[in-house]
DNA sequence: CATGAATGAGTTTTCATTCAT
DNA sequence: TATGAATGAAAACTCATTCAT
């Protein structure tokens, strides 16, 4: 007679869904509710707040996204390798998990994400960045920060026209975009 | 006497800085009037209503952007050199009007934008997108929205990472991302 | 089985405490289950309704502070001795029950009591008000009720003031509070 | 156009009337509202919140009862006219005030009172206390706070007795009050 | 019988909009 | 024309009560 953890599923997932869509403050508690298929007055059994559910969706999809990025990352292969691992996967969590991504983006910073979330938006994103100082020498002189706003601006630049319906995530897309991402990082020969 | 123009740019002014901040529901229209130094009411003088205002200030600054990136248009140089206008123009957009920039990344889409705005996001990509059908043989073989995507994705992705304190809009960077971005979009030699 | 009446007692005894704190409508029902050991289902198994609960507790001590007051009254001693009588029973009640004293004092009269309540109300302080009609002789000259009065309101404003950690409900404030309440109450002589 | 006072003042006696009625958390803002005849939302444009409303009452009315005691004090008079001063003045309060006589009475000590209310309550009740150490070879050998108890206790016991219709507070209540009151109190002959 | 998770009606509070001044 | 006090509809949240386990 636990608290049932479905019902807290269904409500992160209706969150999710919603906020993504429409911002935090452009939901109504008792809409997620609506689409959760429960009360109104349950959601406040399985979080304190609206804003916890925020926190939570955040934490857990951050995490997932970082654990995507990282997963079976090729530390012994070279830099091009690297990268179009960090590439395929971010394009894979596009794929599998759009909400979450959109979630993400467009919640990246917000003011309501407490202190955990917002430690999780620096530790997550540090292993990627220190990435580029690692391979100082093959990649463009640049800051690292530059490269990986580069590279992260640039596939989410093709993962937002993708939603937008001006192309569609198939493997020559992702072929492509990993060809011009590794163009744009490289040291160029001469 | 007619409307006072000084305010309606008070509170588009206001309007904007807060919206950028907090997003459209996470700010209320009192704490707009507040922030401009008019009355509550006064802004229903100038506005219809809120939604008007996020609309009056999506068109101008969506106008303004795009006037901004195709004032003085090089269209008779090389490829690389429009590319690089279009660069240079969008960093300096971002280092004069940053809180418009934001504004206008945040507001893409949104469900409360209206028909004009809506028009508008469409009409002033496809200037851009048109310039990559036409350079077809020096670009890299992709969708012309691929290209964009990681054009517009990559400088953004630096411009985030200046908001986010990372590093600095100057010239070596601005330099450093032209030249990444024309190595992502140029057709490899070969 | 039948009804855990332990676990009855177990709600009566945590409600007593939480109503004589904060009040009848301050006090949450699953509060009252959680101080008392119990579901808050099970609360509905042996009380109707929260306004239940208020009395079956106003009922219960009611009775009890009316027969700690009668029990053993010395009906064939001098009035002096009734009226001490009397204040020892009610000093009695409060250092043993203050909860109950302070619960009683605060709901007296209040809306949600049912009928059976305020029937108890009016029939226990009766027998009290009577024996100063018995006594009129000895008794200042005033109505039963005004006599009433002082004697209750002065020794509950020496208990509030116990309450309050102004002064000890010891032998010499209980000693002294009779000799004060029995001259405000004799008739003087002369 | 400045904020309404009126509208401000029916809050506050709308609000006396319901609380003194039916305690702090058996009433809804919205009653307050309908009651002074205004909006809900205009409640929270005078208060920031329902317990600034009590807090405001409380202070309001604490500070009128101690000032209509200490109100032309018989500081060089003797003791019993200080003390039928004090008596004399609480049935007025009583007779003019009744509902913030038993707002006083049921929100002493409640925890929504402020720290504010809170030192009133401590500075209030505290120069009626000073005056029977002053007057102690006048008065029975006994802790001031045990004499004051008896005192505002006897005189509110008398005057409960007519809230709940038992008797009148006309002169001669009054006056058999005073007598009886300043038996209570004073040191016997002997 | 006992439970506590679930619920929706009701609570406090906010806010876009109106309107008397 | 400009204002900001007033408002009620809607927001976030609470809680007495029910009911599946």
């Amino acid at each position: 007679m636990a608290l049932n953890d479905d019902k807290r599923e269904a409500v992160l997932q209706a969150a999710l869904i919603l906020f993504s869509d429409r911002g935090f403050h452009g939901v109504a508690v008792p809409e997620i509710a609506a689409r959760a298929g429960v009360g109104a007055g349950t959601i406040y059994r399985h979080f304190e707040s609206k804003e916890a559910i925020v926190n939570a969706l955040y934490q857990r999809w951050k995490g997932s996204l970082s654990a995507t990025l990282m997963g079976e990352f090729p530390f012994t292969k070279p830099a091009r390798a690297q990268v179009e691992h960090v590439v395929d996967r971010l394009f894979d969590f596009a794929k599998k998990q759009p909400q979450a991504l959109k979630f993400l983006e467009a919640h990246h910073h917000a003011p309501y994400l407490d202190v955990q979330s917002k430690a999780l938006e620096a530790r997550l994103t540090e292993p990627v960045r220190a990435f580029f100082e690692q391979h100082g020498r093959v990649t463009r002189k640049a800051q690292p920060e530059l490269l990986f706003g580069i590279l992260w601006g640039g596939v989410m630049g093709v993962v937002r026209a993708s939603w937008e319906g001006y192309l569609a995530l198939d493997h020559v897309v992702i072929r492509q975009t990993k060809e011009a991402i590794w163009d744009a990082l490289r040291r160029s020969e001469s």
